[in-house]
DNA sequence: GCTTATCGTCTGCCCGCGCATATCATCTGT
DNA sequence: ACAGATGATATGCGCGGGCAGACGATAAGC
């Protein structure tokens, strides 16, 4: 038997269902900016310095390349993004975040953070809170290959 | 603008990737025990104390009561749990978890936490373990509707 | 005894996701 | 100049999850 340790839940049996309804409790507030989960997501993701390519910004955000067409094609109609070739490879696409598009992701991650800010004032104590985020910041800056290393 | 907040990440964006990154991680440890996410979770919450209904059971994990019924006659042919009918009213089942099912439970959960406290000790300092652990105890344990509530 | 409701089981449907394939435009290497 | 590869786009398929409805057995209330 493994040395005695304080009983406790799985890691991912508390992160899950918690993630899960962080999101949900996201989407109303997506909502109120015209935005959906992928498209915040990709709005997240971009900034004034173009990104090159369109498979690089999906692989980065966990998305399907073949699923993330419309999502962009949504928020560049909407003056969110540019999309424009790039001059080096007109096969490639570069991808910026306009000023707009600053204005819409700031406006509902302020409102998201907001949001969890209270949520976190009201359920954790303060010694929690900071020790809390840098841990949950760090292991998720992990590539997921260090998360899932069979050898660890 | 709302007040000046240190930047940080979402919650969300933090929790989501990294919960599923800690369940893939989960599923070759649970393959050994030839457990299924779903079955795993059932073991996870019977005891030797029979629960009161497969319906009470699903609301319980978060499943589909219709898709739970496999998971379900899966873990009793193995020996793992005990489906009876309620002598009270014959339509119910109280499920069990059987000696068997309780030491199938604890060998997983043995393997799935001793990697997750690698995990912890290689990434996270020892003054950030704890609290973050007792922090995500605490948010996990809330009822989804204290962690959606618009009026927060 | 009859009606209504509930539990468990089975089946169907829809949706999102992950993956695969095909096509066109473009680029690279020979 | 040509062959092969790549990026973007479109489409299809299978799977799992969520939800709904139907059915049989059982229970509760009148």
């Amino acid at each position: 038997m493994a040395a005695a340790r304080e009983p406790r839940r799985d890691l991912a049996a508390m992160l899950v269902p918690l993630g899960r309804a962080l999101t949900a409790a996201e989407l109303p507030l997506l909502a109120e900016h015209g935005l959906s989960m992928w498209a915040y997501a990709v709005l997240l993701r971009l900034e004034a310095e173009p990104l090159r390519s369109q498979a690089a910004l999906a692989e980065s955000i966990g998305a399907d390349k073949t699923r993330i067409i419309e999502v962009l094609t949504a928020l560049e109609s909407r003056g969110l993004i540019s999309r424009t070739p790039d001059p080096a490879d007109r096969r490639v696409r570069l991808l910026a975040l306009t000023p707009e598009g600053s204005r819409v992701r700031d406006a509902a991650q302020s409102a998201i953070q907001s949001r969890e800010d209270r949520l976190l004032a009201h359920y954790l104590p303060p010694t929690q809170r900071t020790p809390f985020l840098t841990a949950l910041a760090t292991l998720s800056a992990l590539p997921p290959e260090s998360l899932t290393d069979p050898d660890l």
